[in-house]
DNA sequence: AGCACGCCGACT
DNA sequence: GTCGGCGTGCTC
């Protein structure tokens, strides 16, 4: 056990006892609650309170954990409706900066400021004190009998370490009864200190690796602006390989020496957060960073937002809403992988991570990197015109070279029907495997086939609560839907026409994939990795331990496999399907579906040995396909850019996705007909639907969209909530605003 | 978000 | 006659 310093700050008090001072605002105190208002609730307080300060007050009736807020105060309720502030909670108060982002994020977003604040406030655990165990201290002279036994507990003790009984007992090699005696004779006493451990001081001291001069000049370009203080906003482009995490770690290292109690986010997407990214910081930093994510304990997430809150936590890395932890002294922000489209929340909140990254910084002052190696279009535009520090790393480090990409035609050069693997991309493989070295199949879809149709009849296997196919998952014998969490026992006869032995699996996922390659490579050794194949973090890691030691030939996986990891003895890399992610159609299909391509091509060939990627494809003309061949990445996002601009498209216009939601398709329709008819006309803006949502039901809800598209200059926030808040929906209908939307499901 | 209040249908 | 459905409104 190691010792705990005390709280840093007073105990929780009760604010009655405080003495009677002076009463500005009359009392009062505005508290924004983490509850989906917009407007703070006013509570009498004896003192005056800085906003930012963490309250309990009884709301209804309630306790909750509120924060003093200057702004969105309505109209004063009298004076006699006012309860108390209860108490104020044992933590330094919010940043300013962190209090304008929930404003502005409330704002951008149009969600009520106490939904933003609820992402802040989202350790319940972590507002009380931590939980404290007795722990022993010198507390008085040596006994008089001091035994042999006695001497070896104080002699324990004298680095002045408090610790818990039972482990004082087990180092000095004594029973518990003896530290109990030496207790009841005033020589020691008990105390009750924090459970937790102190959270590790990443070391900023220990040299990183040398870098190469394309490195060191970003990191100049970063450093120069640590040292003159200020926001900047840095692209940082690098290849796969190229080293751009060497250079963000040497800001972060600069972060923490030039300031004791700096603070550091790095903002990875979830998948990518691995035990080779934490790892390698330790290899730098000593000690591993503080991580937040939806996979961490309880306690490990109290620990985590107490310790970000007090500011004793250095560096955190975590998923998107490591953005809204309450840092006290934010130096720097990373964001990793910016393009990646999981960056943005999907439910509450609407809010894209890496532009709420780009605004906190803003707000802190402080740095902000965002690393790729495919940027998004919209950041690429953001450099180009100035708002963002463009940075190149065009090396790739030691010997490896780009891997070589050739194309499959499927029409002409296919694989026979029911397999889904083309003889060059077999043939590939066997020279792979004759060699040692590794093949990775990528097909980003879960499960064995995405389809199951009864062939006597053609009746198909439909989720009763969305429009959407049921998956075979083989291994479970299940069919699941991937967006409700439906799911029920793979049948052996057909639900419509009773036939027995004819329903047919249409299509391929990563588990039929994985039984094609144990037919065609019964010796190979092959493994199937997607998020429920595995159990967990750990079998995780322990699968990929087992690639990385060659123990693995051939490895077929979802886009899990395409962050975070590399794999040295991988040299060929096949694309099952590489049309699929062009199939949605929306705005940046394209776009993500290039930037995905390109992460997992860039995991064959990374050590000494050079790679081969074959993309099997439909329509090997296709611009996406042709970028990836020729490896011309500017030529292909200037033609995305430009057809963006003619189109009014983001980032050069601005959109924002309406859904109308509710049980029944009647009140749906009607919500839908309200808004287009009270549709603002507005020069520069334009208004498309209502169209039923191409998840046109989800978990047994109907949903119709509306997409609203207006130029650059006009404030598309301003236009919606003029157009929305009057309106008054049917029952159980519900509008969701998103705006920049990603998806368009 | 919770919770109370209130107004209409099927039950001990 | 009451229990209970959820629509409406309020919480400083």
């Amino acid at each position: 056990m190691v010792a705990t310093t005390p709280s840093l700050f007073a105990p929780e008090t009760e604010v009655g006892d405080a003495p009677a001072a002076a009463r500005p605002d009359d009392g009062r105190v505005g508290v924004l609650l983490p509850l989906p208002f917009d407007q703070a609730f006013d509570y009498a307080s004896d003192r005056p309170l800085a906003p930012g300060t963490l309250v309990r007050v009884t709301f209804g009736r309630q306790p909750r954990v509120g924060v003093v807020w200057a702004g969105r105060r309505g109209t004063p309720p009298p004076a006699a409706k006012l309860k108390p502030v209860d108490a104020v909670l044992d933590l330094p108060p919010l940043s300013d900066e962190l209090c304008r982002l929930v404003e502005r994020t409330a704002d951008y977003t149009l969600s009520p400021a106490g939904a933003v604040l609820r992402m802040v406030l989202s350790c319940p655990a972590g507002l009380s004190p931590p939980p404290t165990r007795a722990h022993v201290v010198r507390a008085g002279p040596a006994p008089d009998r001091l035994t042999d036994a006695r001497r070896r507990v104080l002699d324990r003790l004298a680095d002045g370490l408090p610790r818990v009984p039972a482990d004082l007992a087990r180092e000095a090699g004594v029973s518990d009864g003896v530290v109990r005696g030496l207790v009841d004779a005033g020589t020691l006493a008990l105390e009750d200190l924090d459970r937790d451990p102190p959270l590790a001081r990443p070391d900023p001291a220990t040299p990183g690796p040398a870098l190469n001069p394309e490195q060191h000049d970003a990191f100049q370009a970063i450093a120069r602006r640590q040292t003159a203080g200020g926001f900047e906003a840095f692209l940082l482009e690098g290849v796969t390989g190229s080293g751009k995490t060497e250079v963000y770690f040497e800001a972060i290292a600069r972060a923490l020496a030039d300031d004791a109690d700096a603070q550091v986010a790095v903002l990875l997407p979830e998948i990518a957060l691995t035990l080779q990214w934490l790892d390698r910081f330790a290899r730098r930093f000593g000690c591993a960073p503080v991580q937040w994510h939806s996979g961490l304990t309880a306690a490990a997430r109290r620990q985590a937002w107490r310790g970000v809150a007090e500011g004793r936590a250095r560096v955190v890395v975590g998923a998107r809403s490591a953005l809204f932890l309450p840092y006290r002294r934010l130096k720097l922000i990373v964001v990793d992988e910016e393009h990646d489209p999981s960056f943005k929340q999907e439910d509450g909140v609407l809010y894209h991570a890496r532009d709420m990254a780009v605004m906190r910084a803003s707000l802190a002052q402080t740095p902000v990197i965002l690393a790729s190696a495919t940027p998004s279009l919209e950041s690429r535009v953001n450099a180009r015109q100035g708002r963002y520090t463009h940075l190149r790393l065009t090396e790739r480090h030691g010997a490896a070279v780009l891997p070589a990409v050739e194309t499959v035609d499927m029409r002409t050069d296919g694989p026979k029907p029911g397999r889904w693997l083309a003889p060059a991309l077999v043939a590939a493989i066997d020279g792979a495997l004759d060699r040692g070295e590794q093949s990775l199949l990528f097909l980003n879809r879960r499960g064995y086939a995405p389809l199951t149709l009864c062939r006597q009849c053609g009746a198909r296997y439909e989720c009763p609560n969305c429009t959407a196919w049921l998956v075979e998952h083989r291994y479970r014998g299940r069919l699941e839907c991937h967006h409700c969490g439906h799911s029920m026992p793979t049948p052996d006869r057909c639900f419509e026409c009773g036939a027995e032995g004819e329903l047919v699996a249409c299509g391929p996922g990563v588990e039929r994939l994985g039984d094609e390659v144990a037919e065609r490579w019964p010796g190979a050794r092959a493994v199937v990795l997607a998020s429920d194949t595995l159990t967990g973090p750990d079998d995780a890691a322990r699968v990929v331990a087992r690639i990385e030691a060659s123990q693995v030939d051939i490895v077929v996986g979802t886009q899990l496999i395409t962050k975070g990891y590399h794999f040295p003895a991988l040299t060929v890399v096949g694309v099952v399907d590489a049309d699929l992610g062009l199939k949605g159609g929306d705005l940046r299909a394209a776009e993500r579906t290039y930037q995905q391509l390109v992460q997992v091509a860039g995991r064959a060939g990374r050590a000494d040995r050079e790679g081969a990627v074959y993309l099997q494809t439909y329509d090997p003309a296709h611009p996406v396909t042709r970028a990836l061949i020729t490896g011309d990445k500017d030529r292909f996002m200037d033609l995305e850019e430009e057809a963006r601009a003619r189109a009014g498209m983001p980032p050069f216009g601005r959109l924002a996705g309406l859904v109308v939601e509710g049980p029944d398709l009647a009140g749906v329709v009607e919500a839908g007909r309200l808004l287009a008819r009270t549709a603002p006309r507005v020069e520069g803006a334009a208004i498309y639907g209502p169209v039923p949502a191409p998840l046109a039901r989800l978990r047994g809800r109907h949903r119709h969209r509306l997409l609203v598209q207006t130029g650059r200059d006009l404030s598309i926030q301003r236009l919606l909530r003029a157009w929305i808040e009057p309106l008054k929906l049917p029952p159980k209908v519900r509008l969701k605003v998103d705006i920049d939307p990603i998806s368009f499901l």
